[in-house]
DNA sequence: GCCTCACATACGCTAAGGCGAATATATGTC
DNA sequence: GACATATATTCGCCTTAGCGTATGTGAGGC
């Protein structure tokens, strides 16, 4: 049987290296998050957001679990400690970031008041992991 | 005075999403290294290993310095602490990686024996940093 | 069944990036 | 100056990837 893979470190680079994509995986930071949240706080079309969620979960680093009708995505460590090291630095370096920060409180605060915007009815509330 | 930009980590990710790129960081890791190395143990053309190290120098990870018709490359620590981190991690996780071992074994056969390289005249010898 | 909501995917376009081959530049030698 | 060496850059060509728009899919409500 052909042994696993080893870890493409040149693909996890290439998913960590857009803008799109690195504000959804400091949101997912600790956290499981619904779509809908992504769309509201990035303020970005569904499709964009959608299509950057695949290619981080084709990358390995993240996972979709489905609930009724949303869809939470949240962060995999990857068993590659290479990997899963790499991983590690870079969430530590968003938490650091000016507008990284900003996008959390923002999710804070549609978590708190989801109401308050049109656009997330009913929508399930991101739960610390 | 426009404040200096903070480093862009964006575009330090896609420096480090290419095998050769990652190859070359690997081998300049402690080390200056002449180009005629990088082509000699990569075994690629040379106009290929000058525009990615052109693109690393771009990215702002790497230095260059003339010595005679010989660039020496080597690695230049980013002064932004998140940058530096992980390069550092990634660095580290190359060492671990097999054929980034036997990149830097050729390497230091190709040094103890230069003329048993034909393109390797008088070439340089790599210096520890 | 039909309809709506939440999300995913396909399509057409454009820009960026990788490649080899050819050419340009800089230095040293004579 | 001419010439050789070491490296850099330019030129087409092709592939990848990003984008918005349109469409497909899966779940829930009726």
């Amino acid at each position: 049987m052909a042994r696993v893979k080893p870890f493409d470190l040149v693909k996890l680079f290439a998913a960590l290296a857009d803008p799109t994509r690195l504000r959804l995986l400091n949101l997912m930071n600790g956290r499981e998050v619904c779509v809908c949240y992504f769309v509201e706080i990035l303020k970005q079309g569904q499709p964009k957001i959608s299509r950057h969620l695949a290619y981080l979960r084709r990358a390995g680093i993240v996972e979709a679990r489905r609930e009724g009708k949303w869809m939470h995505y949240r962060i995999e460590r990857p068993d590659d400690a290479r990997a899963a090291s790499i991983l590690d630095v870079t969430l530590k370096s968003l938490e650091t970031d000016r507008n990284m920060k900003a996008d959390l409180e923002r999710l804070g605060q549609a978590c708190c008041e989801p109401q308050s915007f049109v656009t997330l009815h009913a929508a399930p509330i991101p739960v610390t992991l």
